[in-house]
DNA sequence: AATCTATTCAAGAAATGTATTGAATAGTTC
DNA sequence: GAACTATTCAATACATTTCTTGAATAGATT
């Protein structure tokens, strides 16, 4: 094998597990699984695919290692196979919304018209809490919090909010947070409480970036 | 616009992105543009590519704003938008070269057959060079050297190795370094010089990993 | 063993990505 | 301004990716 047959071998290797990454219904379901493990069902219906269309870029994810099985049952649950998948997602993150002012544009041309864009970000979020008077609100759906979530956190999902307010303080702020800067949870979140007389903010990145920063969380047991 | 409206073209507008960085060719252009700006003919000769098809791809990747040109008399320098791009570069080949045991294998049967598959970490190489006695070389093209190198180190690219032995001192030991870990030229380097009773060892990363994190760096003006 | 259920497979149509070729362009030099 | 040079464009052929549909499979439950 000569220099140039190397190197051709491996940056198309390399190509190959970039390309199991350059879809968007892929990159949503990376996103989804780094909340924790889903079935197929569940993933199809969090990101609008047929079963059959999901299970195929799973197969794909699955081939490329990127993504792991654990079956229970009569459920195969996917997860992804490790922290540099995410870390991967986070890069690609960074890059689009830094470098492609058309991301940009479609977060701010959609959230405008119904949100605030005020966020906090993870440090910001961490010198609040040793100043106190703070509450963290988990508002992605139950299934994903019971699977982890940032430590002394309470979860209500948002289409609930409405009508649990009253398990929610108006003395403290309130920090929401969801899936991650592209997931609008925790936006509706903050424009309900906002309106209901609560000091709401959203945190601007989401629960796997807590937990990649190795910040205390929690998994919920039954 | 709805939730999901909004989802599909967030992730499709990251998809692109990705998709930009998803094609063996364009990946080895990102690594080359990480040494410095290259005009096009560099570009393909550098990686066996025809100058229309070269051309072809920084296109897409200037398209997807992951590349800048900078036009200087008949030649046209493409460099790397920003550091993220590099960042997000490195994320993809930590993902590939930790998952893809077929990338491991490639590189290890490529090696073995020739090459000493010992290397020093940047961090190594830090501590070496607090105890002295540590001649860091650089073995890319001379055009790679002069356009950003690693404070005080050597350049002989490893094409004239053989010949200009005599400017290296038996008393250190010689860091060699080139593009990255996929790049054979240190270890080129290493199997030399150790044939010719150097104590020598290759640095597992390359300049602009160096240079990513803030390392002490020079520039050659003329 | 028979049935059920979640998931995967297989085939085909449509869309997208890639390399090659030769012509076109835009800027430089004479 | 004519000739030159580096780069880009355009058209084509070919390969790859994606979605849809309906059938197949593998494991769990009865």
């Amino acid at each position: 094998m000569n220099k140039r047959d190397f190197k051709d071998k491996v940056y198309s290797e390399l190509a190959k597990i970039t390309k199991a990454l350059s879809n968007p219904h892929r990159l949503e379901i990376i996103e989804l699984l780094a909340q924790g493990e889903c079935s197929v069902e569940q993933i199809a219906s969090q990101t609008n695919l047929s079963i059959a269309n999901a299970s195929q870029h799973l197969q794909l994810l699955k081939l490329s290692q990127l993504v792991e099985i654990n079956r229970q049952g009569n459920f195969i649950y996917y997860r992804l196979a490790n922290v540099n998948v995410f870390k991967a997602w986070k890069a690609l993150r960074e890059l689009g919304v830094e470098r492609i002012s058309a991301i940009e544009k479609i977060v701010r041309d959609f959230k405008q018209a119904k949100f605030s864009l005020e966020s906090v970000s993870i440090n910001q979020l961490l010198i609040k809490l040793q100043k106190g008077r703070v509450t963290i609100l988990d508002v992605r759906p139950e299934t994903e919090f019971v699977k982890g979530h940032i430590a002394n956190a309470v979860s209500i999902p948002i289409e609930q909010l409405g009508k649990r307010l009253i398990e929610l303080s108006k003395r403290n702020e309130i920090i929401a947070y969801c899936r991650g800067p592209f997931c609008v949870f925790a936006d509706e979140a903050v424009a309900l409480l906002t309106k209901k007389g609560y000091k709401a903010i959203r945190l601007e990145e989401g629960y796997p970036d807590w937990q990649l920063e190795g910040l205390p969380i929690e998994i919920s047991f039954n």
